[in-house]
DNA sequence: TGTACATCAGTGAACGCGCGTTCACTGATGTAC
DNA sequence: TGTACATCAGTGAACGCGCGTTCACTGATGTAC
């Protein structure tokens, strides 16, 4: 049965968070389509009258979780502007391993981007772009120009592949996943302070 | 029919063979076990006669691929005592981003680990340990141990991470995919000299 | 060394299952008069 | 404002397909005599 604009436009948005939540804990080929729907109280077929494909249903779902992210809508999130050692604190860190349904959309979705179609990797490389940028921002004005992109670029690198590793021994050996956040922690702030007291 | 017993030894290392280069190129989850054995020349019933799973299978098949890279057997692995910017330069680099196939274990299936069972966490985290030592010999006497160590974690972690957004990016952003690269590289080279400086 | 037979690696059909996607249909919504 | 009807979001059965795993069977290998 037909439901009102209003209606309609919740169960896109239901569904858009649905998937991406269930997208990050699971992995986009670890979870399907009837379980999205079924999340966000629908039938599979509704599915298809929002989004065209699951890849489109993948690509929309880690933008609008990105963008959630940017707008400090999600609890995790904190201060919009946090300095360059509470960004690394806070994102490199034991509750954002273990909290994977809301956690950063980039670290959770790196690995599988280059497996799914064309529209989620555009949407990666873009979300990619803004999150340098806010990085940049927060780094500040104690270096060039460019030795702030290059600092920034290494450290959301850095980031996401201390997530995964960090992740991936977590069950296997606590020790280890500990020690990986916090000494990708200390040497991207420490390459920070070596870059700041290089420049004039 | 039964095959001798040097046939089914064979058989065994071509099917870890065939299951390390298709887990690596396409994911665990996106290769069937009909198609390894296959690759291998064998039916998917034989499969069952060497493993019991085909988390085993995953399990032994990056064990296999890792202990070929730590013997040097590994067309790209090059030196096996390179220095520690060697390393770099060979492992986050251009080619080892586009040769999915024979490409750096860790680096393939760091996030997918995670996801699968148990037999593969563990060793995933023993090669990681085994890579760490590897990484502290390149690094040489120049600082405190603890202080080699807590570089070669986070070197890892970068390179891995590094990879899998140049990865995610190259068909989308190639310019963006080969920044990634250089910037983790110049960093962690950057972070490495330093925390020798600062060692007496 | 030659023969009889137990072993077991490998084959291929079959199992139940979940996948992404399609589609005829439903019925409340939104619109035209 | 009230009525007739076109629209279309949502339903649920069905599509073909590939998945991991099992199993009765085959026949060359390896062994016991």
């Amino acid at each position: 049965m037909r439901v009102s604009k209003e209606k309609s436009a919740e169960n896109r948005e239901a569904l858009l968070t649905a998937a991406s939540r269930l997208f990050r804990e699971k992995g986009i080929d670890g979870v399907g389509v009837a379980e999205v729907a079924k999340e966000a109280g629908l039938t599979h077929g509704a599915l298809y009258a929002h989004f065209p494909s699951k890849d489109m249903l993948a690509a929309e779902a880690f933008s609008h979780a990105f963008a959630r992210r940017m707008a400090g809508a999600d609890a995790w999130t904190g201060d919009r502007h946090p300095s360059f050692e509470e960004y690394l604190d806070r994102l490199i860190s034991r509750p954002m391993r273990d909290d994977l349904a809301t956690g950063c959309p980039l670290t959770a979705s790196a690995s599988e981007v280059g497996r799914q179609g064309p529209a989620l990797s555009r949407n990666f490389a873009q979300a990619f772009e803004e999150e340098v940028a806010m990085l940049v921002g927060a780094i500040g004005d104690t270096m060039t120009s460019q030795a702030r992109r290059q600092l920034a670029v290494a450290s959301i690198a850095a980031q996401i592949g201390a997530m995964a590793v960090a992740r991936a021994v977590a069950k296997t050996d606590a020790a280890l996943s500990d020690e990986v956040l916090q000494a990708t922690r200390d040497v991207i702030a420490g390459a920070r302070g070596t870059m700041r007291d290089r420049q004039p």
